[in-house]
DNA sequence: GCGTCGTTTCGAAACGTTTCCAACGAATAA
DNA sequence: TTATTCGTTGGAAACGTTTCGAAACGACGC
């Protein structure tokens, strides 16, 4: 809290400093090669005795950039999303980028707003996981984005690059898996057809039993969204139902919280009264007894992919046709399956 | 990705449009009830024609001020660390402000970069929880720093605002509870005596054995930090002691994650093998089948104080004394707990 | 008709950098 | 010796906004 001096300390007082002007004092910083060594002695040594940083502002204003990535996500308390994050901030800051998160709450209306703000001179990109792909104010200000970005695990027919999840490979197997083991009335709880996870893993599990020439238990696709409290309702409402299902595939890390929670509420234990599948690796899937058998992804590959494709977009800013690179899931048995 | 003209529309294009000066454009944006309502349509109406909105980099220029505040954490998947995030940014924005949220991973190195990073022009002000109270250089920064900031269960010999948690009381409590239940071999994992949560944890454990007379085992108290292979690694000795302790203290969210990882792998189970307290709300330990007994605190409160303490020093930078504020913890009986 | 006042607007300066162009000196070539 | 080039430096313009002092304008009182 000490403020000794009013004024904080500028390019001009270390030119004076240093008897140079303040173009020698900036070329100093950004391109010492094209100054004398002898000069640049002088100017290195007014600039230690002041301590003088450029402001970050100023720099942002002249050279019209923030070196700043937006990374828009609607709850960063989702595991997944914290996780992803990591990776992509890893990845940014190597290339000397800092991450806005904007936590968005889920709302369109905060999502159409972190857009416009950040795109005025707040980012120089955005890294986004929009909560649905249907909506208007969002798929407005997507297509007269002025800066590059990339969509995590969101698909929209504009040009815009996408790191995407195969989700529909990933619940064919966890459902194959099921009816290997003798199960039939397999029950899934997912996002809705507004957001491609929900769209594809459907349509994995449709295609499971479709392959087998069984018939798609049509009444136990669960698919709306991908929150807690919808885990939980419909979980709650499966656990109820005269024939409950014999597996529930909770498509979703946090449907996982929500059908676990009823679960809990209930006392079915897994996989005595009932068999489980979840998605994404998380503390919780991964110690709670069993542990849980689950679709993984390389969650930091996935991050620091769509980091990079923003990276090189930003760095070569033409009008490349979209990149979209899928990534594969992966079935990590545990132990909350049992036979039918 | 559609540029239609290479430059974006300023100020300037809006006075021009509507046939009036650049500042009457501005005052038209920051002070309407300054201009004549005629001319302020006239203004609007550019202004929609043209689809401006003011750049933020100009703004944070001119206005010397970003809107943003840092928010600095070794680690953005710990869950605690993203809930009171959540809360902050919550708080933040209804009052205009965005969060630059920085990962440190725990590196001091980070630590002092970010902080010079964000006084520079990044950040109007800081919320951090620093790894590491004693290290020299993230000191230094501080005593120099030249934004508000704000502490979030760190204290340190500075006049830095703080948020704390009553940790002492927390352990103190767990531990009564656990001696009433007829425990005596009661380990505690934690964080060391560098960071605050560690001495106070430390001390509540020992007051509890002290008060009533009995001799604290001072080989079961394993302090020296948050991480979960910390918590791993001290699980694992303890379960392999001659002389298992009865109830372990896992008291910091990772360390519960590491200590479940070892019961996992060591096949032990809670409560019948050994009885388990945790700290922190989180869905692994609500939904870890008992659930786990933990000492809670209430996180979103925690991060709006910290939101509110920063936001009142921004608004009035004058030289009062440093507050700091304390939580208290609570006692949530689960199921992790039998008597012994 | 003149001075005064209040409201509204104009225009320029300022914020702290980067970058461009001109200027300079020394070194090299003719 | 003069012309040319190269490396280095100085100085000013520019980035897009806010803000401040001055100017313009009407209304009003005398």
């Amino acid at each position: 809290m000490r403020k000794v001096s009013g004024k904080s300390v500028t390019i001009r007082d270390v030119a004076s400093t240093a008897g140079v002007s303040v173009g020698t004092v900036s070329r100093s910083l950004n391109a010492p090669d094209s100054v004398r060594p002898v000069t640049l002695a002088k100017v290195r040594s007014a600039i230690h005795a002041l301590g003088f940083r450029p402001d970050s502002r100023a720099q942002n204003m002249r050279r019209r950039n923030t070196l700043t990535i937006g990374f828009v996500v609607d709850d960063i308390a989702n595991p997944w999303h914290a996780s992803s994050f990591k990776a992509a901030d890893g990845e940014m800051r190597e290339h000397g980028f800092s991450l806005y998160l904007v936590n968005t709450n889920g709302r369109a209306s905060e999502e159409a707003a972190a857009i416009d703000m950040l795109q005025h001179g707040r980012a120089d990109g955005v890294i986004m996981t929009i909560n649905n792909e249907q909506d208007i104010r969002t798929i407005k200000r997507l297509r007269e984005l002025r800066i590059p970005s990339v969509l995590l695990d969101r698909d929209i027919p504009l040009e815009i690059d996408a790191v995407l999840t195969d989700h529909a490979t990933g619940l064919r197997q966890a459902t194959n898996y099921l009816i290997e083991l003798g199960h039939r009335r397999i029950a899934v709880i997912t996002a809705g057809n507004d957001i491609r996870p929900g769209r594809e893993r459907v349509r994995g599990f449709t295609e499971a039993f479709n392959n087998r020439g069984l018939p798609v238990p049509a009444d136990l696709i669960r698919s709306q969204s991908l929150s807690v409290d919808f885990g939980f309702r419909e979980a709650t409402a499966l656990l109820q139902r005269p024939e409950r299902p014999t597996a529930i595939i909770a498509a979703g890390n946090r449907i996982l919280v929500g059908v676990l929670r009823a679960f809990q509420q209930q006392g079915v234990s897994v996989p005595s009264d009932i068999s489980l599948i979840g998605c994404d690796r998380s503390d919780l899937a991964m110690l709670y007894p069993g542990p849980i058998t689950l679709i993984d992804r390389d969650v930091d590959e996935i991050g620091r992919t769509a980091a990079q494709l923003l990276l090189e977009r930003i760095a070569n800013p033409g009008e490349r046709p979209a990149q979209r690179i899928l990534f594969p899931t992966r079935l990590i048995l545990g132990g909350s399956v049992r036979p039918n």
